[in-house]
DNA sequence: TTGTTGTTTCGTTGAATGACAATATGACTG
DNA sequence: CAGTCATATTGTCATTCAACGAAACAACAA
Protein backbone atom coordinates (compact mmCIF):
# COMPACT_ATOMS: atom_id res chain seq x y z
CA UNK A 1 0.00 0.00 0.00
CA UNK A 2 2.98 2.42 1.15
CA UNK A 3 3.30 4.37 -1.92
CA UNK A 4 6.96 6.05 -1.85
CA UNK A 5 8.59 6.72 -4.73
CA UNK A 6 6.59 8.33 -7.12
CA UNK A 7 9.50 8.74 -9.85
CA UNK A 8 8.85 11.53 -11.67
CA UNK A 9 7.20 14.23 -9.58
CA UNK A 10 8.41 17.50 -9.05
CA UNK A 11 11.33 18.05 -11.10
CA UNK A 12 13.86 16.40 -9.27
CA UNK A 13 15.36 14.27 -11.97
CA UNK A 14 19.07 13.90 -10.10
CA UNK A 15 21.95 13.07 -11.82
CA UNK A 16 21.06 9.00 -12.87
CA UNK A 17 18.74 9.80 -15.83
CA UNK A 18 18.08 12.72 -18.55
CA UNK A 19 14.87 12.99 -19.75
CA UNK A 20 15.83 12.69 -22.96
CA UNK A 21 16.81 9.34 -22.67
CA UNK A 22 13.34 7.75 -21.59
CA UNK A 23 11.75 6.52 -24.78
CA UNK A 24 8.57 6.37 -23.51
CA UNK A 25 6.00 7.21 -20.32
CA UNK A 26 6.48 6.93 -17.12
CA UNK A 27 5.07 3.56 -15.15
CA UNK A 28 2.95 5.98 -13.72
CA UNK A 29 1.63 7.67 -16.40
CA UNK A 30 1.01 4.60 -18.25
CA UNK A 31 -1.03 3.50 -14.92
CA UNK A 32 -2.81 6.80 -14.81
CA UNK A 33 -3.81 6.21 -18.88
CA UNK A 34 -5.17 2.53 -17.90
CA UNK A 35 -7.07 4.38 -15.11
CA UNK A 36 -8.70 7.11 -17.13
CA UNK A 37 -9.24 4.37 -19.98
CA UNK A 38 -12.46 3.20 -18.23
CA UNK A 39 -16.03 4.17 -18.25
CA UNK A 40 -16.47 3.82 -14.45
CA UNK A 41 -13.43 5.05 -12.92
CA UNK A 42 -14.10 8.15 -15.37
CA UNK A 43 -17.42 8.48 -13.46
CA UNK A 44 -16.06 8.22 -10.55
CA UNK A 45 -13.85 10.60 -11.31
CA UNK A 46 -16.88 13.13 -11.82
CA UNK A 47 -17.94 12.54 -8.05
CA UNK A 48 -14.91 14.13 -6.87
CA UNK A 49 -15.43 17.63 -8.04
CA UNK A 50 -15.12 20.83 -6.49
CA UNK A 51 -12.46 19.24 -4.02
CA UNK A 52 -15.16 16.87 -2.66
CA UNK A 53 -14.21 14.18 -0.50
CA UNK A 54 -15.85 10.71 -0.25
CA UNK A 55 -16.22 7.25 1.26
CA UNK A 56 -15.65 4.14 -0.19
CA UNK A 57 -19.12 3.50 0.28
CA UNK A 58 -20.57 6.76 -0.84
CA UNK A 59 -18.47 6.24 -4.45
CA UNK A 60 -20.51 3.14 -4.49
CA UNK A 61 -23.76 4.09 -3.82
CA UNK A 62 -23.42 6.97 -6.24
CA UNK A 63 -22.46 5.33 -8.87
CA UNK A 64 -24.59 2.21 -8.23
CA UNK A 65 -21.53 -0.32 -8.19
CA UNK A 66 -20.79 -2.48 -5.11
CA UNK A 67 -18.68 -1.64 -2.62
CA UNK A 68 -15.76 -4.44 -3.38
CA UNK A 69 -15.55 -2.94 -7.11
CA UNK A 70 -15.25 0.69 -5.75
CA UNK A 71 -12.40 -0.22 -3.30
CA UNK A 72 -10.45 -1.79 -6.29
CA UNK A 73 -11.32 0.78 -8.52
CA UNK A 74 -10.65 3.32 -5.96
CA UNK A 75 -7.17 1.67 -5.56
CA UNK A 76 -6.33 1.86 -9.51
CA UNK A 77 -7.09 4.96 -9.60
CA UNK A 78 -5.00 5.90 -6.51
CA UNK A 79 -2.17 3.84 -8.58
CA UNK A 80 -2.39 6.42 -11.43
CA UNK A 81 -1.99 9.22 -9.44
CA UNK A 82 -5.29 10.72 -9.77
CA UNK A 83 -7.04 10.08 -6.21
CA UNK A 84 -5.16 10.76 -2.87
CA UNK A 85 -6.72 8.97 0.43
CA UNK A 86 -6.93 10.32 3.50
CA UNK A 87 -8.00 7.70 7.00
CA UNK A 88 -10.69 9.30 9.31
CA UNK A 89 -11.12 6.58 11.94
CA UNK A 90 -12.66 3.30 10.16
CA UNK A 91 -13.86 5.35 6.95
CA UNK A 92 -11.30 5.89 4.23
CA UNK A 93 -11.69 9.60 1.97
CA UNK A 94 -10.81 9.56 -1.58
CA UNK A 95 -10.57 13.45 -3.40
CA UNK A 96 -8.78 14.30 -6.64
CA UNK A 97 -4.97 14.35 -6.46
CA UNK A 98 -4.67 17.50 -8.85
CA UNK A 99 -1.03 17.39 -8.83
CA UNK A 100 -0.69 14.23 -9.60
CA UNK A 101 -3.09 14.77 -12.81
CA UNK A 102 -1.36 17.39 -13.64
CA UNK A 103 2.29 15.49 -13.49
CA UNK A 104 0.93 12.68 -15.73
CA UNK A 105 -0.30 15.46 -18.35
CA UNK A 106 2.76 16.91 -18.48
CA UNK A 107 4.48 13.78 -18.91
CA UNK A 108 1.82 13.16 -21.46
CA UNK A 109 2.76 16.53 -23.51
CA UNK A 110 6.12 15.81 -23.37
CA UNK A 111 5.50 12.39 -24.91
CA UNK A 112 3.38 13.24 -27.20
CA UNK A 113 6.31 16.26 -28.54
CA UNK A 114 8.57 13.84 -28.82
CA UNK A 115 6.09 10.67 -31.22
CA UNK A 116 4.21 13.19 -32.73
CA UNK B 1 -14.99 9.54 -37.53
CA UNK B 2 -18.14 11.96 -37.69
CA UNK B 3 -17.88 13.75 -33.98
CA UNK B 4 -20.96 15.53 -33.76
CA UNK B 5 -21.89 17.23 -30.76
CA UNK B 6 -18.54 17.54 -29.02
CA UNK B 7 -19.86 19.89 -26.43
CA UNK B 8 -16.72 21.37 -24.66
CA UNK B 9 -14.40 22.06 -27.20
CA UNK B 10 -12.86 24.44 -29.59
CA UNK B 11 -15.78 27.24 -28.79
CA UNK B 12 -15.03 29.98 -26.70
CA UNK B 13 -17.77 29.49 -24.52
CA UNK B 14 -19.54 32.83 -23.99
CA UNK B 15 -21.71 33.32 -21.29
CA UNK B 16 -22.18 29.42 -20.32
CA UNK B 17 -21.06 27.17 -18.25
CA UNK B 18 -18.04 25.34 -19.24
CA UNK B 19 -17.80 23.43 -16.45
CA UNK B 20 -21.10 21.87 -15.55
CA UNK B 21 -22.70 21.03 -18.26
CA UNK B 22 -19.87 18.32 -19.71
CA UNK B 23 -20.24 14.77 -17.70
CA UNK B 24 -17.04 12.87 -19.31
CA UNK B 25 -15.14 12.67 -22.11
CA UNK B 26 -15.29 12.87 -25.65
CA UNK B 27 -15.31 9.35 -27.43
CA UNK B 28 -12.63 10.33 -29.16
CA UNK B 29 -10.34 10.79 -25.98
CA UNK B 30 -11.89 7.54 -24.52
CA UNK B 31 -10.18 5.81 -27.49
CA UNK B 32 -7.17 7.75 -27.36
CA UNK B 33 -6.39 6.99 -23.45
CA UNK B 34 -7.57 3.17 -24.22
CA UNK B 35 -4.67 3.79 -27.58
CA UNK B 36 -1.78 5.16 -25.34
CA UNK B 37 -2.50 2.88 -22.30
CA UNK B 38 -0.87 -0.43 -24.11
CA UNK B 39 2.76 -0.37 -24.02
CA UNK B 40 2.23 -2.17 -27.67
CA UNK B 41 1.00 1.04 -28.88
CA UNK B 42 3.21 3.00 -26.72
CA UNK B 43 6.04 1.07 -28.63
CA UNK B 44 4.45 2.21 -32.25
CA UNK B 45 3.96 5.77 -31.55
CA UNK B 46 7.79 6.14 -31.02
CA UNK B 47 8.56 4.74 -34.74
CA UNK B 48 6.90 7.99 -35.95
CA UNK B 49 8.94 10.54 -33.95
CA UNK B 50 10.23 13.53 -36.28
CA UNK B 51 7.06 13.33 -38.48
CA UNK B 52 8.35 9.72 -40.16
CA UNK B 53 6.03 7.56 -42.17
CA UNK B 54 5.91 4.19 -42.06
CA UNK B 55 4.02 1.43 -44.18
CA UNK B 56 2.36 -1.33 -41.83
CA UNK B 57 4.66 -4.00 -42.78
CA UNK B 58 7.79 -1.48 -41.33
CA UNK B 59 5.81 -1.03 -38.25
CA UNK B 60 5.49 -4.94 -37.82
CA UNK B 61 9.30 -5.49 -38.56
CA UNK B 62 10.55 -2.98 -36.07
CA UNK B 63 8.39 -3.84 -33.32
CA UNK B 64 8.47 -7.73 -33.52
CA UNK B 65 5.20 -7.99 -34.20
CA UNK B 66 3.04 -9.69 -36.98
CA UNK B 67 1.63 -7.49 -39.95
CA UNK B 68 -1.89 -8.44 -39.18
CA UNK B 69 -1.44 -7.52 -35.58
CA UNK B 70 0.29 -3.93 -36.48
CA UNK B 71 -2.44 -3.53 -38.36
CA UNK B 72 -4.82 -3.79 -35.89
CA UNK B 73 -3.01 -1.64 -33.07
CA UNK B 74 -2.30 0.98 -35.93
CA UNK B 75 -6.20 0.93 -36.62
CA UNK B 76 -7.00 1.57 -32.44
CA UNK B 77 -3.97 4.22 -32.52
CA UNK B 78 -6.30 5.76 -35.32
CA UNK B 79 -9.35 5.34 -33.69
CA UNK B 80 -7.63 7.69 -31.15
CA UNK B 81 -6.98 10.33 -33.64
CA UNK B 82 -3.21 9.88 -32.42
CA UNK B 83 -1.87 8.45 -36.15
CA UNK B 84 -3.46 9.42 -39.56
CA UNK B 85 -3.09 7.13 -42.68
CA UNK B 86 -2.10 7.30 -46.86
CA UNK B 87 -2.45 4.83 -48.90
CA UNK B 88 -0.18 4.97 -51.53
CA UNK B 89 -1.10 2.18 -54.28
CA UNK B 90 -0.92 -0.93 -52.36
CA UNK B 91 0.76 0.53 -48.98
CA UNK B 92 -0.55 1.87 -46.32
CA UNK B 93 1.64 4.90 -44.86
CA UNK B 94 0.93 5.68 -41.35
CA UNK B 95 2.23 8.75 -39.57
CA UNK B 96 1.51 10.53 -36.29
CA UNK B 97 -1.45 13.08 -36.05
CA UNK B 98 -0.46 15.79 -33.96
CA UNK B 99 -3.91 17.94 -34.41
CA UNK B 100 -5.27 14.70 -33.11
CA UNK B 101 -3.11 14.44 -30.19
CA UNK B 102 -3.63 17.87 -29.36
CA UNK B 103 -7.02 17.79 -29.59
CA UNK B 104 -7.59 14.95 -27.00
CA UNK B 105 -4.61 16.58 -24.41
CA UNK B 106 -6.79 19.60 -24.57
CA UNK B 107 -10.06 17.26 -24.13
CA UNK B 108 -8.24 15.54 -21.19
CA UNK B 109 -7.08 18.96 -19.36
CA UNK B 110 -10.77 20.67 -19.54
CA UNK B 111 -11.76 17.11 -17.77
CA UNK B 112 -9.49 17.26 -15.46
CA UNK B 113 -9.85 20.53 -14.32
CA UNK B 114 -13.25 19.55 -13.84
CA UNK B 115 -12.94 16.55 -11.80
CA UNK B 116 -9.69 17.66 -9.65
C1' DT C 1 -6.95 -13.01 -67.22
C1' DT C 2 -3.47 -14.82 -63.60
C1' DG C 3 -0.01 -13.84 -60.26
C1' DT C 4 2.32 -11.04 -56.72
C1' DT C 5 2.48 -8.04 -52.93
C1' DG C 6 0.69 -5.42 -49.05
C1' DT C 7 -3.14 -4.88 -46.04
C1' DT C 8 -7.21 -6.09 -43.74
C1' DT C 9 -10.45 -9.30 -41.72
C1' DC C 10 -11.61 -13.86 -39.59
C1' DG C 11 -11.23 -17.39 -36.12
C1' DT C 12 -8.87 -18.98 -32.24
C1' DT C 13 -6.13 -19.02 -27.91
C1' DG C 14 -4.25 -17.39 -23.51
C1' DA C 15 -3.92 -13.42 -20.50
C1' DA C 16 -5.91 -9.42 -18.40
C1' DT C 17 -9.98 -6.86 -16.68
C1' DG C 18 -14.59 -5.71 -14.38
C1' DA C 19 -17.92 -7.07 -11.60
C1' DC C 20 -19.91 -9.53 -7.77
C1' DA C 21 -20.50 -12.28 -3.23
C1' DA C 22 -18.10 -13.91 0.55
C1' DT C 23 -14.55 -13.38 3.70
C1' DA C 24 -10.72 -11.10 6.12
C1' DT C 25 -8.61 -7.04 8.13
C1' DG C 26 -8.62 -2.73 10.81
C1' DA C 27 -10.72 0.63 13.87
C1' DC C 28 -13.57 1.99 17.10
C1' DT C 29 -17.39 1.06 21.10
C1' DG C 30 -19.22 -1.11 24.92
C1' DC D 1 -12.44 -8.87 25.56
C1' DA D 2 -16.47 -9.40 21.96
C1' DG D 3 -19.25 -6.83 18.62
C1' DT D 4 -19.89 -3.76 14.81
C1' DC D 5 -18.89 -0.79 11.00
C1' DA D 6 -16.02 0.54 6.93
C1' DT D 7 -12.73 -0.98 3.99
C1' DA D 8 -9.68 -4.33 1.76
C1' DT D 9 -8.83 -8.84 -0.10
C1' DT D 10 -10.02 -13.31 -2.11
C1' DG D 11 -12.34 -16.40 -5.30
C1' DT D 12 -15.10 -16.87 -9.24
C1' DC D 13 -17.31 -15.90 -13.59
C1' DA D 14 -18.08 -13.29 -17.88
C1' DT D 15 -16.21 -10.17 -20.93
C1' DT D 16 -12.48 -7.98 -23.29
C1' DC D 17 -7.92 -7.78 -25.30
C1' DA D 18 -3.37 -8.97 -27.58
C1' DA D 19 -1.42 -11.85 -30.52
C1' DC D 20 -1.09 -15.24 -34.05
C1' DG D 21 -1.94 -17.90 -38.57
C1' DA D 22 -4.99 -18.37 -42.30
C1' DA D 23 -7.92 -16.55 -45.47
C1' DA D 24 -10.08 -12.62 -47.95
C1' DC D 25 -9.33 -8.29 -50.16
C1' DA D 26 -7.14 -4.48 -52.94
C1' DA D 27 -3.76 -2.61 -56.24
C1' DC D 28 -0.82 -3.31 -59.48
C1' DA D 29 2.29 -6.14 -63.24
C1' DA D 30 2.76 -9.33 -66.77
Amino acid sequence: MNDTARGRSTGTTPADRPIAATPGLTPQTHEFLKALGSPTRQRIMMLFAAGAELSVGEVAERTGISQATASQQLTLLRRGGIVASRRAGKTVFYRADRDGAVAALTDLQSYLSTCC
